[in-house]
DNA sequence: AACTAATTTTGGACATTGTCCAAATTCTTC
DNA sequence: GAAGAATTTGGACAATGTCCAAAATTAGTT
């Protein structure tokens, strides 16, 4: 592990435990055993830091939704789970992106892009939801709002768990946003749809529930 | 108006402009024809200032809840009308909502205390509209899943208008994120529900598209 | 009107932050 | 082993929020 990893990865542990804004370049530098400069040779400023750091974020995302997996309800929300995974590994990026984008011009205009391709992936993903019979769209208009709301989820889940359910431990967390996500679909599922919904509720509780 | 009054309100234009954490205190005291000295003789510390101006937003806005009014759909859409106007007039607070709570005990603990008065005043108003033949749940669990998803657009409606409407003027922001809100309780509503949607709908697309 | 006490305003200092640069050190390569 | 590139260092800089003693202003009392 060279010099430049080590401090990713030191930044992404202590940026996820304390917030990006309260871990000093300094501080940093001192539990590393390197000097201030030396981190300024690697990323010019804390921004560059940041940067590299959500660009990882992005690509692990991206690797996600560049898979080929079975279309069906299932494999829509598994995707979701590994995407909320990742958030949930980067939570700092999500805990300051409304800071970082007024902030980082290189991030605010990679972020558009991606919330454009979020966004096409959203509605492909449930108008073939929709065409397979999954689920059914009583008005037209429901599936926009119901993108607009998993859209809206799946930016927020993350600064909304330190309101709601801050005491619950990180698995947990996802549990309860995904159970949500899952809500979201309820009032449109078909029995198609409810079997593998069920499945996949059975499948994210299993694991620590079992007893 | 007095030298705390014109901080208080220099301030509060300044920080929906640009954001809090952009805007020093040397440039506010420069703006208003003071000493930095002077604004900490009121606002020991730029948290305090903040703390103020998000108190005036709590009072806002239990004003609004505490307020009488007939029971109904269209009176809680039109409350969250008044909430979302006022989270707009202070568009500052939410936009940096993770940041000060981190750093701001008071606010925080403040904080606490609002979001489960607000939780009690969605479900007790759900529940309200349920018995009153306005919507119904199929499953009790769709409730609190409605009650939820409330609460999370309350909450991040503003910084999500930062990514996904920002060039709209306020008041079409406003508009959008509310026929997002009657969205969500589209599935749900009964014939009666639908009338007062409807009702709700004209009147706040009306002011600005009539020709 | 004059004096006193309280309130308000000021100028300057302080520690901390991210950023920057020239010099020193270490590592590669031939 | 020497030359050149890559890395690391120490110290400086401007900007920020915070703080304090002194000056200026205002309010109240005789």
């Amino acid at each position: 592990m060279n010099t430049e990893e080590k401090i990713l990865a030191k930044a992404l542990e202590m940026f996820n435990e304390r917030g990006i804004e309260y871990v000093g370049l300094r501080e940093l530098a001192g539990i590393l055993g390197i000097r201030v400069s030396n981190i300024t040779y690697y990323f010019a400023t804390k921004d560059d830091l940041v940067n590299r750091i959500s660009l990882e974020l992005s690509a692990a995302n991206e690797a996600v939704l560049r898979a080929e997996r079975e279309p069906g309800l299932h494999t829509f929300l598994d995707t979701m789970r590994i995407i909320f995974n990742n958030h949930m590994r980067y939570r700092c990026i999500a805990l300051s992106l409304v800071h970082i984008l007024d902030q980082n011009e290189v991030i605010s205009e990679r972020f558009k892009k991606t919330q454009l391709a979020r966004r096409n992936f959203l509605t492909t993903s449930l108008s073939i939801l929709a065409d397979g019979g999954w689920v059914a769209f009583p008005d037209p208009a429901d599936r926009d709002a119901l993108a607009s709301m998993i859209a809206l989820l799946a930016r927020f889940w993350i600064p909304d768990s330190r309101f709601t359910v801050h005491k619950l431990q990180p698995p947990e967390q996802i549990r309860y946003y995904l159970h949500l996500l899952v809500a979201l679909f309820n009032p449109f599922l078909t029995s198609k749809g409810k079997k593998e919904t069920r499945k996949f509720i059975d499948e994210i509780s299993g694991p620590s529930d079992k007893k």
